[in-house]
DNA sequence: CTGCCTGCAAATAGTTTGCAAGTTA
DNA sequence: TAACTTGCAAACTATTTGCAGGCAG
């Protein structure tokens, strides 16, 4: 029955960060959000409890942990000008976004197989791969 | 048997854009290319041509021909900074980009079908949907 | 107490914008 | 000649970096 403040601390611990204040309260928005977040979010949200925090101090943890593998680095708007991170629980996944009112819902992979083939015709060493779904969701449909 | 310049020129006219120097050699570049370009890419070869113009110019001009679907926007790079720009040929599909020279093999659309089936299971509109291929060339691995 | 981390300010890279002069239809 | 386009400079946005003081281990 850990807390999840503990939890927390020992991902960092588990990967020899040290722990900040900033770092766990970083890392928390990102585990509970359960979704990508953008570095300004993630700003807006914690200048409430740490007034004094900056972007940059954002920004360095969010390379940090992107770095160790705790947060993955994603690109979701049509207009590829921010990112956001999300908590890497570990499965490959992509995202399907609302374009209206950007709500994301991950998806599973569809290129599993796809991506052998590929490697075969084009005699590429397949490193990766990226898919992002634009939608609009039935709730702004209507 | 018409020249290239007349078939770029009509291209423009046919969409209402009025023609002038830097569009002709911007959209020649792009047609020529077969392959995205970057905007910094058509300024240093414009440069040599034109060497008054501008950036902006450039920007303007390729933003304004995404507007008329005749050229795509793409975004390529792992670290999504940069855009790129393809002439449209009318077929949808994706990339493959070797992640050491940036080689980039145009990829058939393997997901038809599986938008149909995303689209009933999540009940969103789907609208579009984005996918790169990181790999690394045969050239490359050697 | 040593090295890493943060706040702060300034820099950077890609892209966009305002404006006056020049060009197109 | 009216409307649009360009060169030029400056602005803007997301992100990164240098530095000096502060905090974690």
């Amino acid at each position: 029955m850990e807390k999840l403040e503990d939890i927390l601390k020992n991902v960092l611990k588990g990967n020899d960060i040290r722990i900040t204040r900033q770092r766990e309260e970083i890392l928390k928005i990102l585990y509970e959000a359960e979704r990508p977040v953008t570095a300004k979010k993630v700003y807006s949200i914690l200048r409430k409890k740490l007034p004094y925090i900056r972007l940059s101090t954002i920004y360095r943890n969010l390379n940090l942990l992107e770095e160790k593998d705790i947060l993955r680095k994603v690109e979701l708007n049509m207009d590829n000008r921010e990112s956001s991170f999300e908590f890497f629980r570990g499965e490959h996944h992509h995202h399907l976004v609302c374009i209206s009112c950007q709500e994301i819902i991950p998806l599973e992979c569809p290129l599993a197989e796809y991506e052998k083939r590929l490697q075969k015709e084009t005699n590429y060493t397949i490193i990766d791969h990226k898919i992002k779904v634009y939608g609009i969701c039935p709730e702004c449909r209507k």
